[in-house]
DNA sequence: TCTTGACTTTATAGTTGGTATAAGGTTTAG
DNA sequence: CTAAACCTTATACCAACTATAAAGTCAAGA
């Protein structure tokens, strides 16, 4: 029987946090000791263990909640895990494609800025370029 | 002049976000009409453009609230905005690096539950695959 | 004139995944 | 006995909105 400060360092995940998981039913009710102190065991070092894998997998809570309940009934979560991760691998790949995108406008912009000399009528001034510049206008002319 | 709905269409931003804008200050407090309503210019129109050209570029609205008060004071934020744009482009270049580090490991851990037969042992399930699988172990040793 | 629909107003709560703070109670070591 | 290091709850805050409720306004049609 652990506290929730040990359950916090054999884990890596914050006491606030532990007790944010349980408020939102991520985590069961901990049990208590006379004093009403959180008390723990292997078990649920071994669950917090799995949502903070789960975390790192960039799953979200109800991905993990949903899943977590296919673990406490004793069935197998796999159909639904590699759901989740063909899910999740789909909108990384957009997210991705999406940053990309932005980096390139961006890059162009700051690179348009550069040739533009300080200048205070403002007619050649970064914010024109972001105010009239529409979105991967001069991109795609190769500008 | 024209109402709040005008400057929706016109920009296509929400006439909630407008509101929200204005209430946290991005945008000045519009003048208003007999009835309260509020009532906005080609000004507006303007500086509402740019905000959203902005944002399309990922700007934070602190950042945006920034090189605006530049802007209401004639003085050319370009420096400002070049620096920005330059924090952002780091940004982004760390977030498309941890995106495709967490695509890897994701589809890593995804190919291995492929191969796995359904299993009411949860012995080869692939939340045990998550769960015992460290960040970056196995792609790191190319399993 | 009445009514319907399309506007507008404000205030408030919810979203995601936590973090920070306050104000207090408990336990342990010296 | 006291101080540090725990623990408890409740509440507010972050970004950048979105949604809802409840109410006021206005123009057009029957």
């Amino acid at each position: 029987m652990i506290s929730i400060g040990d359950l916090s360092r054999q884990t890596g995940v914050s006491t606030q946090t532990i007790r944010y998981y349980e408020r939102i039913a991520l985590l069961p009710q901990a049990h208590r000791a006379g004093n009403g102190y959180r008390v723990y065991d292997t078990a649920d070092v071994d669950r917090l263990q799995f949502v903070l894998r789960a975390r790192q997998l960039d799953f979200s809570l109800n991905d993990i909640r949903e899943v977590l309940a296919f673990r406490e009934r004793n069935e197998t979560p796999c159909s639904a895990v590699m759901e989740i991760m063909e899910q999740r691998i789909s909108e990384i790949e957009r997210g991705i494609a999406s940053l990309i995108r932005l980096r390139e406008e961006l890059k162009h912009l700051h690179r348009l800025g550069l040739t533009l000399p300080e200048d205070f009528e403002m007619k050649r001034c970064v914010c024109h370029l972001i105010k009239h510049s529409l979105p991967n206008e001069e991109i795609e002319n190769g500008l």
